[in-house]
DNA sequence: CACGAATATTTCGTATACGAATTATGTTAC
DNA sequence: GTAACATAATTCGTATACGAAATATTCGTG
């Protein structure tokens, strides 16, 4: 095969890893707000898009409906947010961040991207060539089978 | 803050999307041939070094020790490897791929590299541009908090 | 040699994450 | 109008994935 097998390989480690990175970033933030990364990226949805549906919030943040079900559920729990069914559409519910969770993403927002703020030491330009390549990656990949 | 929220914002996306992919692609023909990724990687990792421990597997792996012995116990179900206390050292564990392991692994190791052929189809130039801005982004990512 | 420290693994509780199957509702074609 | 289809959400079973705590073994030091 013509296949660079050694730099794929590679590729795919660098992915996992950095993925790694930033979870675990992530959850220590999340663990003095008892936010993990996928609720302020919930929440995030749902203060630009409020109501949203299931649907729509599987949407963005990527993940299938029957995840993001059960990640409802546990914000339901811990008071973030709140469901109910639509009245026009009696399929559809309308999620919604309630006060304490607004509250909850505006208290952490700043402090999630600062955190982050180190990867501005690389230089702005690579930065952005390296999203360039990863979405010409993400083509080729999601073309496969 | 001086921090490009939007860029490193779209960063975390991208890096969600990719794994996410990654995974997909995996996934496909993992179904066929009843591998997971990381099985795959396991295998792979247990054939260059026959035995592991289980902290050398969760290492291979990128994985914590608890994830990885989950795996294992899960593998081992599975017919896939084996393990044994170690007679000189009781506390550690000999995990080794067992026949079955080791061919499962050679029939699918080509087809799942190749599956990801496509990659090629980006100049080699910028896959290794990519890699190295990753490297860099790791790096900066390990040094937070 | 004994006891505390270090090492190695496992178990537990929780949160992703998915696809397949199920349930419920709405839409369309006839 | 109703049967087939489409849409929307949930449930189920399984596999990651982690940290904290528990358990077992070995090592080091006095």
């Amino acid at each position: 095969m013509t296949t660079d097998e050694t730099q794929i390989k590679e590729l795919i480690f660098s992915l996992r890893s950095l993925r790694k990175e930033t979870r675990r970033i992530f959850a220590y933030q999340a663990k003095k707000q008892q936010l993990t990364e996928t609720w302020i990226i919930a929440l995030s949805a749902l203060t630009r898009k409020d109501p949203s549906s299931l649907d729509e919030l599987a949407h963005a943040l990527q993940l299938s409906n029957s995840t993001t079900s059960g990640i409802v559920d546990r914000m339901i729990a811990d008071g973030l947010v709140t469901k109910e069914r639509d009245e026009n559409n009696k399929r559809r519910i309308n999620i919604r961040p309630t006060d304490k969770g607004r509250q909850k993403y505006a208290d952490t927002y700043a402090d999630y991207w600062e955190k982050l703020a180190p990867v501005n030491a690389i230089d702005q330009t690579k930065l952005t060539e390296l999203l360039a390549i990863q979405a010409e990656l993400l083509e080729k990949l999601e073309g496969i089978k």
